[in-house]
DNA sequence: TGTACATCAGTGAACGCGCGTTCACTGATGTAC
DNA sequence: TGTACATCAGTGAACGCGCGTTCACTGATGTAC
């Protein structure tokens, strides 16, 4: 927990800090990332809107620190829960941590905002992520299915597995079911955090579970 | 073509609020949904402000009707293409829809708005689609894959049909298929908009195409 | 322990801006006789 | 064909608002001797 600088002062600017970044999240809550305010913030905590200029040089810093959590939060998660989970594991803290909060979600996967370039750091991180899956992924044996044409595609994944980061050994089975897993679970999820099953009344549960059993063979 | 109402006023009255919608779909690609502004769409049409006021009664009907446009379009190509396309063509059709233009896809498939709830007339705009898709996948035999637990998810899915709409008597497998395609096609594509492969050199075609492929057999 | 100084949190006023929206009005276009 | 009237597009001024951000300043907290 070593607090990065331990001077009383730092302590109460971190907590400071910590507190707009919660508040900040209630109002994304409540009026989308856009309507995310500075002033409003300030409100909330009872303090004059300039006071937030301390902890943060300003609306986009705020806003690029949330997206950095976010990421950070899902990165820790599948950390925590490490490659012996096996990709039906990762798969269900995914969704746990959908689930636990959709708007940190949508902070990763949903509608990018035009000419928003995600700063280095945070691209990393999503390669944390990507790398405890594809290590869950390379003990796995399971097939992914499909033709000769899916041999094609795993040639491929062969030839541009830059991406495999600290696991560029993975066989391409693995690449492929990584990359299955991830986008399939997205597809689900995103539409499922998006409304879009409401109505239809299907478990999203299921639906999910579905996906997983079908990758990682039961 | 039949202009409703074919007066010469009304004709210019459609011509104008067509007018205004694509400046608004314009400006939503420079500056998100969350940036559009009824007076900066004046502006870029040489007009004054209240102006708009004749052609939409204010921001929020403009926005659902750029949604609701979003809608029709994508079900329209689907219409177009028929149930012949099959369930490869019509994935095909999903993502020429959706590279065409990526904002509009995120107008239906992206971040949803806290609290906005879509008009009836627009989830039925979503129905009519799944109907084809539904028409395509019953007549098409490929098997989804995975164990006893994806039967025990059909039969999940035969119990909740109602999303089925005009084809309440579609078998339990083409249910099954339909979703898959749905879920997953959306996996990839909204990844892939979002910019999420950037970087990683992957060629979303292949991937989009690997999909499509383990679902519908080669 | 006490004093002098530096640091820094927070305030309140102010700036300039663009927003959505209303209102009363002008001027052009269409309609009825 | 011409005149009287109704319809409607578009304007400009105005309202109230909240935004991000800057600035000079007060007052409290910490530091050095």
């Amino acid at each position: 927990m070593a607090d990065s600088g331990s001077t009383p002062r730092e302590r109460y600017r971190q907590q400071v800090r910590a507190e707009v970044k919660k508040c900040a999240r209630e109002q994304i809550a409540t009026a989308g990332a856009s309507g995310l305010s500075l002033n409003a913030i300030a409100k909330q905590m009872g303090m004059s809107g300039p006071a937030l200029y301390r902890y943060f040089s300003g609306r986009d810093e705020l806003i690029t620190e949330l997206v950095r959590d976010a990421y950070r939060s899902i990165a820790d998660a599948f950390a925590a829960a490490g490659e012996e989970a096996g990709p039906a594991g990762l798969a269900q803290v995914l969704r746990r941590w959908a689930l636990e909060d959709p708007h940190r979600y949508f902070l990763v996967y949903g509608t990018p905002v035009p000419g928003y370039e995600a700063p280095g750091d945070i691209t990393a991180i999503a390669g944390e992520m990507m790398t405890v899956l594809l290590g869950a992924c390379a003990t796995a044996t399971a097939s992914v299915g499909g033709g000769p044409e899916a041999d094609a595609f795993e040639a491929h994944l062969a030839d541009h597995r830059d991406w495999a980061g600290a696991r560029p050994d993975a066989p391409p089975a693995a690449l492929r079911l990584a990359l299955a897993l991830w986008t399939r679970l997205h597809g689900v999820l995103s539409l499922e955090l998006a409304g879009h099953f409401t109505g239809m009344g299907l478990d999203p549960a299921l639906l999910y579970a579905a996906e997983v059993e079908s990758l990682t063979g039961g």
